[in-house]
DNA sequence: CTGTTAGCGCATTCAT
DNA sequence: ATGAATGCGCTAACAG
């Protein structure tokens, strides 16, 4: 018992075994060219020390560490929606998930899945699933999966929901209801999703003949924090909109109390619609309308998909396209006679 | 350019720059004693590579890697709602999240958390939080904070919510309204939050001078799959239950959904009762009323514990106990006048 | 069958 | 200020 670093080694396991290290590994990953006594000794030491090889130094060594791997900005409702999809998915595979976040303070700097995933990608893990990345063109030998990306066109496999037609969709919505002024809150103006989502709300209301008005617009940026202060300006403008596309849920949720706080009613006064149908939009009060994108649909394709470039490094990355949906609960309804004669 | 491999080494970075691999080491991380002009070189040419360090590789050279981790047997509503609360404790702090999850097969086997936590705690690692862990007795040098864990006592610090007084809680509501037969769907045996809700369950039954009887409990195991059984198998006998306790919100849903196949109406025919609030028991059909136990404030409280004792390795530790709390929705109501009379 | 020898990519003495 | 050498824990040749 010589561990003064405390982590019990193969060397321990040797030692203790009187045999060599070499023996150890063979026994660990089941390899031939043991003899049964020896095996079952060092087993037998194996049991007792407690000793588990360690995932880094076994990473470093091999190609193979049938682990994959899942980067995000950071876990919050869409991305562990993503999560439990991915997990369904990896469920019996025989592969384990490492998720890495880089804990939210990178969503800023533009590339951040490009470092992180030469972090671990072809040592830590067979291959690797991006979470919404704005870059797309990252050099990796081990396969990646793309999901939510940034750029339309892309030699990645991809992954992504329908959101020009589930945004018209959104916007149609507002407008059978009666809406005329429709607000607009926009996501991240670099990811591709939002931009999508921004042409479905105009195309909409091309289609229904009504005009543009960019001053009903807004950059929420796909988080609360983003959303509040030009959520709080729409509303609180001269002519502000009986009702409201928010890019996602969260900023749509964020409108929501927002327009509470400025003494409106959702759905009173301002309809809300959002994009995503995250668990939490169920539980708002009132509880949102939005797009259902199966969000775990998604990561449960994505990384099917990751497992088959896995098995096959030669397969042709294919891009896929996922549908929505529209979901009516209770956060819009037509506009009040009132708003209507504005 | 001779990465055979594909991967950009700190070699390759070393030999462009025409310094030796050390030079690019201090340089990367910031060492004194690197002139100005090597240090530009160095960092142009990682620039131009897009180099970045192995994660892998630099866990096993030195002790600190900034990354804190966090083990679950899969990801599923309960630690998925966990990791988002890590995930806010961890923002800011400069620490990195490594999520490993054995996808779902690892249940089965006791102490799947020790040996996931040997292979990357104190080299991938700083520390760990380890999610429902069955054994407690962990062996480790790098700190470890357990959540929910499986033993009541522990040498650990550990992170677990009010599971009798929710459970007592759970059951004096349906007895209020009027249940006298009320039925639980256990949880896992091994787990400690298990024994406590039922033990609460037992104890408002006893409170309320009402007899416990066994033929009203089954085993639901926390998991949808594991309840369906158990569940319409209560369900269906000569004298089924008019109101059902579920130990967690999970195995509450699995029986409202069979509560329905057999014909039974959720509230009207059954009343259900689940424990955790994950975000899905908002969305299902009626809205389930449950216990709260603040999911995210166990995961943010558990990591900024574990960050504590990061910081200070002699940290005696702690046991928190965070309060649960009633959340009414449409899954009870009283008993029908016609259950009465049974 | 088993031990010896080389690294995997990197950080860290110890020289220079 | 910089480079050569060493080893983290492990697997995979290659010898015996």
């Amino acid at each position: 018992m010589k561990e003064a670093n405390g982590r019990i080694t193969i060397g321990d396991v040797a030692e203790r075994a009187g045999v060599s290290i070499a023996t150890v590994s063979r026994v660990v990953n089941g390899r031939y060219g043991v003899a049964q006594s020896t095996y079952t000794r060092v087993q037998a030491v194996i049991e007792d020390l407690g000793y588990e090889s360690s995932l880094v130094a076994r990473s470093l060594r091999s190609r193979r560490t049938n682990v994959i791997g899942i980067i995000v900005a950071d876990i919050e409702p869409f991305s562990a929606e993503l999560l439990k999809g991915a997990a369904r998915a990896i469920r019996s595979t025989g592969y384990e998930l490492v998720v890495y976040s880089g804990g939210g303070h990178v969503g800023d700097q533009v590339g951040w899945e490009r470092r992180y995933l030469s972090r671990v990608n072809g040592t830590l893990t067979d291959g690797t699933l991006l979470v919404t990345p704005t870059v797309v063109d990252v050099p990796s030998n081990a396969p990646v999966v793309a999901v939510d990306p940034h750029a339309g066109v892309s030699s990645l496999a991809t992954v992504e929901s329908q959101n020009l037609e589930g945004a018209v969709t959104a916007t149609e919505y507002l407008i059978r209801l009666g809406h005329r002024r429709i607000g607009f809150i926009a996501g991240r103006p670099d990811l591709e999703s939002a931009r999508l989502r921004e042409r479905g709300y105009r195309q909409a209301l091309d289609n229904a003949g009504m005009v543009f008005d960019p001053d009903l617009i807004r950059v929420g940026g796909y988080t609360r924090e983003a959303t509040e202060g030009p959520a709080r300006e729409l509303l609180e403008s001269a002519e502000p909109p009986t009702a409201i596309f928010a890019a996602n849920d969260v900023s749509a949720l964020a409108t929501i109390d927002v327009a509470r706080t400025v003494g409106m009613s959702v759905p009173d006064d301002l309809s809300v619609i959002g994009f995503d149908n995250i668990p939490e939009s169920a539980l708002s009060d009132p509880p949102l309308t939005t797009i259902d994108q199966s969000i775990q649909e998604m990561g449960y394709v994505a990384t099917r998909l990751l497992l088959d470039h896995i098995a096959d490094p030669f397969l042709e990355p294919v891009h896929k396209t996922l549908p929505t949906e529209l979901v009516v609960r209770g956060s819009c309804r037509a506009p009040s006679s009132e708003s209507f004669t504005i």
